[in-house]
DNA sequence: GTTCAATGTTAGTCTTGCCGAACTTGGATG
DNA sequence: CATCCAAGTTCGGCAAGACTAACATTGAAC
């Protein structure tokens, strides 16, 4: 039940496969998963039928990749562990929040169990993450909100900001600098299709920002009716099930 | 200069051999290395030859293992960051004395250069851990007080404990009981040769106290004349030089 | 001064995680 | 429906870190 039992490069793999259906819903392939641990394809394929072999996911040559309960399990474990970390370095040890996802990806292998939950302690059980993101609870519940990219957000509405991608941290200086962070709210202007920008305001400000597609798939906000303006997508807040977007 | 090109086992190396000649002047050997690395002596062996190759110590076959300077200087970088960490532990997270030398053990080769730097501030530059081991100083200057070993310090005197050996947590528990904590006060009564017994009262109790020659060698006080009855070893403080006692 | 046991070294093997090169697969394209 | 190419897989190899078994050295005891 562990987590500790497993390599730091099977946590790893374990924790990606499971974060790439977090907000999303398409299937994770061995060529993202290289692109996003560092190695070559190759070196992925071995992996993954290392895994396999473990009982943590299903996998037939050239078909998807599937966690298995066991596997998700100690993926939570994982996720659990880095946004707790992440949250710790910006608490209490005054990191920045586009400093801490580094850290945190080395130190969740190293802490103890025992560490992890006396932090959790002195954060008082915190449920999001500097980025938005939720901490699933020592059960292993995750409490996923129905959420949407902010550049398939209908305008004109009103909408908060859910979660923040961590992935890159010079975009996350920016976000701080203009004030667009987690639980910002602001209003959806323009989607403009051929440009690919979106066109905001954040509440409090006059200024309108253009945020191109690199910087609107980035933030999710709000999918429910609350503050709109307009009808658009009425997709109830779950905590399990997807949230899928109109095109 | 930075010790993270280093593998974790060479900075465990490096600190092990750093230490070893920190309380004591007995060279380390390949039989003692390889007992607290927890691997076979054929193994430290195949290690030493290697970092011998990166030019971190010097070792002739069947001869004496010595850090040169290099290899000194990130030595004493682990020895920061374990006793940092140590500090941090106790201070902030709440954790037991007992209870830290194995987290950190881990800790130390997965926080960065900047969680050291933080951890140091939030902490206000703490000299000491909490065994009363001296922290170094980020420019690499350990600050090393005499001190001998409580078995060896001459009765009738009174002196201060200086640190105390975090090898055995169970020892610590029991240490912690009795009173016997870093910059304790204690009279030495008398020193059995036979029993290798060490008889003590803390200041401010009455009870006399049986020490066996495990706990006697684990625990070190002053050396100097301040506080004592009878002439003893007349060491004087140093920050660089070595202390030695009269057997 | 020999002897011999403890200490240390060498050689061969395993596992993990990675690579590049070569091969296989399957779906998109015409 | 045949082709082709990107995606995925297999294979051999390498380095680190560990082991066991066998060999070498040292120095303490006699
Ligand atoms: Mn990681
Ligand atoms: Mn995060
Ligand atoms: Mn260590
Ligand atoms: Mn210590």
């Amino acid at each position: 039940m562990p987590v500790s039992d497993l390599t730091n490069s099977a946590q790893d793999y374990l924790k990606l496969i499971w974060t790439a259906t977090e907000w999303s819903t398409t299937p994770i392939t061995v060529t993202v998963l290289a692109e996003r641990m560092g190695v070559r394809p190759s070196t992925v394929s071995d992996s993954i039928k290392k895994l396999k072999d473990q009982g943590l996911l299903t996998h037939a040559p050239y078909g998807t990749i599937e966690l298995t309960p066991a596997g998700s399990a100690h993926a939570v474990d994982m996720v659990r562990r880095h946004r707790l970390l992440e949250t710790f370095l910006v608490q209490v040890l005054g990191y920045g929040w586009d400093e801490v996802h580094d850290e945190a990806e080395v130190l969740e292998h190293a802490v103890s169990d025992t560490m992890i939950e006396r932090i959790d302690q002195h954060l008082g059980h915190p449920t999001r993450d500097p980025h938005g993101d939720p901490i699933p609870s020592a059960d292993g519940q995750p409490h996923r909100p129905g959420a949407i990219q902010l550049g398939h957000a209908e305008p004109i509405s009103e909408v908060t900001v859910v979660r923040i991608s961590d992935a890159d941290p010079a975009m996350l200086r920016y976000f701080s600098d203009i004030g667009l962070t987690p639980d910002a709210q602001l209003t959806i202007h323009q989607q403009r299709p051929y440009t690919d920008t979106t066109t905001i305001t954040l509440s409090g400000q006059q200024k309108n920002i253009d945020l191109g597609p690199a910087a609107s798939s980035a933030v999710w906000v709000t999918t429910s009716l609350i503050n709109s303006r307009h009808g658009q997508e009425h997709i109830v807040e779950t905590t399990t099930g997807e949230s899928s977007a109109r095109k």
